[in-house]
DNA sequence: CTGTTAGCGCTTTCAC
DNA sequence: GTGAAAGCGCTAACAG
């Protein structure tokens, strides 16, 4: 009977008629005589031989692989940024094994012990909850946005407060007089809180400060919406706003849609600014809404470089990359 | 200075106090005397000790990691699909290393290699080439939709034929008198193929032949479809058509847009059926367009119960799970 | 520069 | 029942 399972490097070694740790040095690029290594390749190409990456991870006690940690693959900002943290990592060799947590904390924790006990590299964490004081020794890991309460992980975010800014003054640029603003956020602290700051610091410049509504996300977020709306909304069917700042393209979506169902025209009557820069089918270029894009691709590349970087101790605790506006139909054209 | 990495099972032998195949027992639950066990439970939990995968998988042969192959994460089929591929998997205690291929052949390849030498448990593929003659020996393969050389490969995909049927039955009975088709497929042979199929065999039960535009995917799929619509259009603006399927949401989409801009309602003038059911933000229960859709949960858990199927001889062919019509807003309600 | 060898942490005989 | 010992395939230190 043949052998059944792949080809070791002593089989190489054999073959090629070397020692087996010639073949290992070959393999590893560490000079060795010239017909040695044309021997040992052509044994390997011979035998189609592949070193087998659970002995050298046992050996080297690394893997060649990152996990990231996301709620769900659902989400297009979410697989989005999936997508190219694996591009990243892929340039450099290696490979991403994804986790979506559902937002549970319990699995977040599973997911980094597993990437713990797997020898993952490394650790690209977005997740909704503070997974801070369960984090693995010696386990490196990188935020994307949220702060852990271990204060200690380095943050890789856009730069919301700017971001923030950039909406109120887009749209007063197209217009607005009584920009409004609402937002859902999470319990737990993240930069994406600063949207709302850098919106009301530019308001203020204008002395304006915006109605808003301030919320925690929930299921009935519609609802919410829609009570905010007609609690500004006068008997004449005025509103009491002329543009709003939605903390996400979603729920930018959403607004829109209440506001529409509600007789009022987009952007004629209300114009809107969302976040994120969500396109639709994510392939197309056209967006949901109006938006300030975050830079998917680079935040993605950052976290890789800082996941994957030697010296994790010279690493800055937060990195802030630039957005972008976006015209998505929902503001009018300058 | 303390012992940097983390505990072995040696470790947990000595603080223990028994032997070190007597842990592995009990890791294992293979039955050993009472006392021992508890004594062994208790020092595996004072040192946080978890078994080292790598090098359980060096003697196993297996790493409880199943590989996914899709052209990338930001369609939202493929994204989908990799989020419940990831959910069936963590049920059964198995990781998920997600590759994008871009629909590339060699990093297809490449990525194949990948999983043999990562020891993958299998893979499950979503390709656009043909990876028939590349697949490493012994590697587990489940194949979405995609029929590969090899003629041997497992394929799991949706009822696409009945789904075929059932936009056409659809159409008519939302009043369509004069039904059209539009697809743009891959050159390599799926079961997608079989929509065109499907619609077109309805269609002749009721004794029509729609008139159709067939081609390879491409960049100007848009103008290609704006010239089909022109082509068939009359100079006094009427249509030769009164329905379309259209084999993807992406494309009924970007039709329905075509048709818009024309000056067309949609679905008063034209109705259109486009086929997948993509949502829109992937997370709300709102389609872009009236579809067929494919039950992604079920594809996914189907494939990842094929992958880890213990004797994968017995395994069929080809599994087809049936599809579902859902109102989009672009077809009359009944 | 080459070949030999000692483990990495684990599972699994095989004596006891 | 338990414990000792032999590797899984690889790397790296060391001797030649």
């Amino acid at each position: 009977m043949k052998k059944q399972s792949a080809p070791t490097m002593k089989d190489v070694a054999r073959e090629a008629g070397v020692a087996l740790g010639t073949v290992s040095k070959v393999i590893n690029g560490i000079p060795v005589g010239e017909e040695y290594r044309l021997k040992v390749e052509e044994a390997i190409k011979r035998l189609n031989y592949e070193v087998n990456t659970y002995a050298r991870g046992l050996k080297m006690q690394k893997s060649n692989t990152v996990t990231l940690i996301i709620p769900d693959a659902l989400n297009p900002f979410y697989s989005s940024f999936a997508h190219y943290i694996e591009n990243s990592l892929y340039k450099e060799g290696h490979f991403m094994v994804l986790c979506c947590s559902d937002g549970i904390l319990e699995k977040e924790v599973e997911y980094l012990n597993m990437a713990s006990q797997n020898q993952s590299d490394g650790v690209i964490a977005l997740t909704y909850n503070d997974i801070g004081k369960y984090v693995p020794q010696n386990l490196p890991l990188i935020s994307f946005d949220r702060i852990y309460s271990n204060n200690f992980t380095p943050r890789v975010a856009s730069d919301n407060f700017a971001g923030g800014v950039m909406a109120a003054e887009k749209l007063m640029e197209c217009g607005c007089r009584h920009p409004a603003f609402i937002t859902f956020h999470s319990p737990y602290p993240g930069e994406a809180d600063k949207r709302k700051d850098g919106y009301l610091h530019a308001c203020s410049l204008h002395n304006i400060s915006p109605i808003y509504l301030s919320k925690l996300s929930s299921s009935n977020m519609k609802e919410d919406i829609a009570d905010f709306i007609k609690h500004h909304r006068h008997p004449d069917k005025s509103l009491d706003f002329d543009g709003i700042f939605v903390n996400t393209d979603y729920n930018a979506y959403l607004t829109c849609r209440i506001l529409k169902d509600m007789g009022y025209r987009i952007p004629d009557d209300v114009q809107i600014i969302g976040f994120d820069g969500i396109s639709k089918f994510s392939i197309s270029d056209e967006l949901f809404v109006s938006s300030i894009c975050q830079p998917i691709p680079e935040l993605a590349q950052t976290c890789v470089n800082m996941v994957l970087s030697k010296d994790k101790n010279m690493l800055p605790s937060l990195t802030l990359l630039p957005v972008h506006y976006k015209y998505g139909g929902t503001t009018k054209k300058a």
